[in-house]
DNA sequence: CCTACCGATCGGTAGG
DNA sequence: CCTACCGATCGGTAGG
């Protein structure tokens, strides 16, 4: 009694959460030991488990905590008033800021979902298919009001999903251009690639 | 004597590579073991090491087999006498048909890579950076010659690699399209994205 | 949060 | 190509 941490589990969990992320970045989640987890952290591998149930736990939290995310904004951002191409634009911008922000957790939950085990797996599976579902469905709009060049919608919500996972990349290398430069070069090469 | 498999050693270690891109992509490299590999060729693990001389072996060979394949396509289009853009064009186009056609290796190779031991793991990243080098002046001399928009040409790169490399979730889905209409889509949306 | 430990599984080898 | 086996490492638990 009265020692001198009293901090939350939660923030003692959110950085167990952030040193698993980059764990699983460097090592990939299969490979990613709990020992070396808790070397990181700076505890015993057997104490980590008063934080977490178990290793697929780490992973499921990471993964929902992103795509919870972007469900949120997709529904907000059809809620907008502005044009169908406004709306992509945004979409998309939102996409690479998120990527630049909080890159660890995105790069895991897109590289390492499918070690993630049921039910998770399936939830993510769907929740996954259903977002790219509502941005094929706004392309699909914006071809019909002549906005957007005629395409398959689906093929044209993977390209730019996958584009903007290249983000890693830029993140990887020394940066030389900034987030913001970035982002715009984005936007001209994809909206640019759509627009009619 | 007079056995009736006289199937060469280099059929029997092609079989083995292609069972062992697709347990790879199932699972990833870490994930993979050597007694389901085995399992899936017909064998016994311990067989296994008549054919390979140990799991990284397979990585390998699966890695560079797709990584010459691409130094000498790029080499071949330099010398080509057409347009920055048509060369960035034939060269996207072949990423796209490299994908289609040679799924499962060029999966694990773009996704499972960091998983290489040295020297082979140097020795990979050196030639991806000097991939992306070649393709980004493609782009840069496109710029110069006023065929394409202003940008960063290593982000364009990074930006199209990545979008090729979503034909992986094309390629797991119902194919709803076909490849060559899955070509020209991308075509439409990087080529138009470029284009100035 | 730790020490001590478990059963399972791994990549790989010896020897035939 | 197989049987038999090795040391190492894994995720996780008991008990304090």
């Amino acid at each position: 009694m009265g020692r001198i941490k009293t901090i939350d589990n939660t923030s003692r969990k959110d950085f167990i959460l952030k040193k698993a992320s980059s764990l699983f970045i460097e090592k990939g989640f299969k490979a990613a030991s709990m020992r070396g987890l808790a070397e990181v952290v700076g505890i015993e591998a057997a104490s980590l488990y008063n934080h977490i149930k178990n290793k697929n736990e780490l992973l499921h939290e990471i993964c929902f905590r992103v795509a919870n995310r972007f469900h949120e904004k997709i529904e907000s951002i059809e809620a907008e008033p502005c044009s169908t191409l406004e709306k992509i634009e945004k979409l998309l911008r939102f996409h690479v800021q998120n990527m630049v922000l909080h890159f660890e957790e995105v790069y895991v939950s897109d590289r390492e979902w499918k070690y993630l085990s049921e039910p998770y797996l399936s939830n993510f599976h769907n929740q996954r298919k259903a977002y790219r579902k509502r941005f094929a469905s706004l392309i699909e709009k914006g071809i019909l009001d002549n906005e957007i060049k005629k395409m398959d919608a689906a093929t044209a919500v993977l390209i730019m999903l996958h584009a903007i996972g290249g983000i890693e990349s830029w993140h990887r290398s020394k940066q030389k251009i900034s987030g913001k430069e970035l982002e715009e070069n984005i936007i001209v090469i994809l909206v640019g690639g759509l627009k009619k």
